[in-house]
DNA sequence: CACCGGATTGGCT
DNA sequence: GCCAATCCGGTGT
């Protein structure tokens, strides 16, 4: 199987990061945080493409120590502080400079599930416990300790091909969550979700 | 099931 | 000081 393996680099650094965006569905997401292994299939993702999205940190080319590693090129986590309490997993894409990220919204867990589980205080596996980026990196051991990763070297987190790509008719396309602050750019159907009952709704 | 508010920190104006 | 790429529990239908 290659369903262990991890992309090579250009998988990262295309600048199309929205057929990044989709093509992450039904890949995997690792992670080895405090000596437990998880594995989660990536169920939902939002592409955020500055510099013209208004809804992306990196807006107008802006630049702070906060999103800096959104411009190393593709291949780099981008983990941040939300709402003062939750640290939201990002896949940097594209090349140098051009800041484009993937949200990784939700996943169904696949190995690490009671490791997960007890994370998430959570009696048994559920959507409601991985449906919502917040949620997936309290179950998968992510904090900000893991901004500006490497994923194709990382032996913390990585991303691996998975199940391979999904049909196109098993995805859907749907204005992006959180952002109405984005005016024109609100309602780009830029949130990919499977079909799948641990997408979010 | 829909709607609503509180929690809680740091980034940036 | 304002408010954010969210979550969860409470209330009411």
């Amino acid at each position: 199987m290659n369903s262990s393996v991890r992309p090579e680099p250009d998988f990262f650094q295309s600048s199309n990061v929205w057929n990044i965006a989709e093509s992450l569905l039904g890949m995997h997401i690792c992670t080895l945080v405090d000596g437990e292994f998880c594995r989660g299939k990536i169920v939902e993702t939002e592409a955020y493409a500055a510099p013209e999205d208004k809804a992306s940190h990196a807006y107008g080319l802006k630049r702070t120590p906060r999103n800096e590693v959104m411009y190393h090129q593709g291949g780099r986590s981008y983990v941040y502080l939300c709402y003062g309490m939750y640290d939201l997993f990002n896949v940097v894409t594209g090349p140098a400079e051009l800041p484009h990220a993937v949200l990784i919204r939700a996943i169904e867990p696949l190995e690490g599930i009671k490791t997960m589980l007890q994370r998430r205080k959570a009696d048994k596996v559920h959507p409601k416990w991985f449906n919502g980026p917040g949620k997936v990196s309290l179950a998968m051991g992510i904090t900000r300790e893991h901004n500006g990763l490497d994923l194709i070297e990382s032996e913390s987190i990585w991303i691996e091909w998975g199940d391979g790509k999904a049909e196109q008719k098993s995805i859907l396309r749907s204005p992006r969550v959180g952002i109405n602050y984005a005016e024109e750019y609100v309602n780009k159907p830029w949130r990919y979700r499977l079909m799948n009952e641990f997408a979010g709704k």
